[in-house]
DNA sequence: TAAAAATATTGTAATGATTACAAGTATTTA
DNA sequence: TAAATACTTGTAATCATTACAATATTTTTA
């Protein structure tokens, strides 16, 4: 587990309190938090931590390239301190969302690139997980 | 360009004269409008059709499967009734939507495949696109 | 070190997309 | 044609996110 601290850093983002312990949450929960979750979570050993700052937080680090956002839930921003290129999940039972591995990027024609400067890729999946088809497990 | 209204009843969906006019918009128009860009286009000539409609409207249209929606930008759904698979691009300049063909699909591994039962795919790219590359021409 | 400047955090209020709801209108059924 | 059903509408509520202004903290500089 990286250190959140050094991860910063080690993004050119200056690690004040608040900044660490929001990192420290997204590197050990890969859950996809959204921004209540992460407040909900911090909230005890934080009580001063305000809502906005987590806002404020999550933009500056998609900015500095420290985490990215999903948008596959359209209700709320989802986060992922795992920034390499991966696909992701969503449970329609449960909500859950799960990292997906590829046996295969998509490509695109080598016109389409040509024409096209692509600066980033998401692919969602939606569907039912393990968990929820097998209930009683 | 299939009959707008033909094609609702297709999908079993009542072809009233609303609904006519907003699937007959989607058909014409591949340029995967919200809501409000929707409203302001049919204002005109259905001046007493009401934004709530065309949320009720999209809304079933999707659950009978006659639209997908695409939530490449975060602040509003977006609404294609090209429903064939295909990956689509949002410019970060001017915020222009592209459908995308692909080379090569991505794939799961059979694993995933047996474990996660998936019904919807979505591919989204961002970047820029060709008219902002080149805007002088 | 102390004052000044810059940066970060906070709480409240505003915004804006979407949904809930209740009433009205149109269509279908019997 | 009357009753039942389905569809549409406008207003109000909800909820995530952003704007903003005031504090607090940290860094810089003299």
């Amino acid at each position: 587990m990286k250190n959140a601290q050094e991860h910063l850093i080690s993004k050119g983002i200056h690690p004040s309190h608040q900044r660490v312990a929001i990192m420290d949450y997204l590197l050990k929960h890969r859950t996809h938090p959204n921004v209540d979750e992460i407040y909900s979570a911090l909230n005890e050993s934080m009580p001063t931590l305000s809502k906005t700052t987590i806002y404020n937080t999550l933009k500056l680090f998609e900015e500095k390239g420290a985490v990215s956002s999903i948008s596959i839930d359209e209700k709320n921003a989802r986060y992922d301190a795992f920034t390499q290129p991966h696909a992701h999940f969503q449970c329609i039972q449960c909500g859950a969302i799960y990292d997906l591995d590829l046996n295969q990027e998509p490509t695109l024609s080598d016109e389409t690139k040509s024409e096209f400067t692509i600066l980033n890729t998401q692919i969602y999946y939606k569907g039912i997980c393990p968990k929820c088809k097998t209930p009683e497990k």
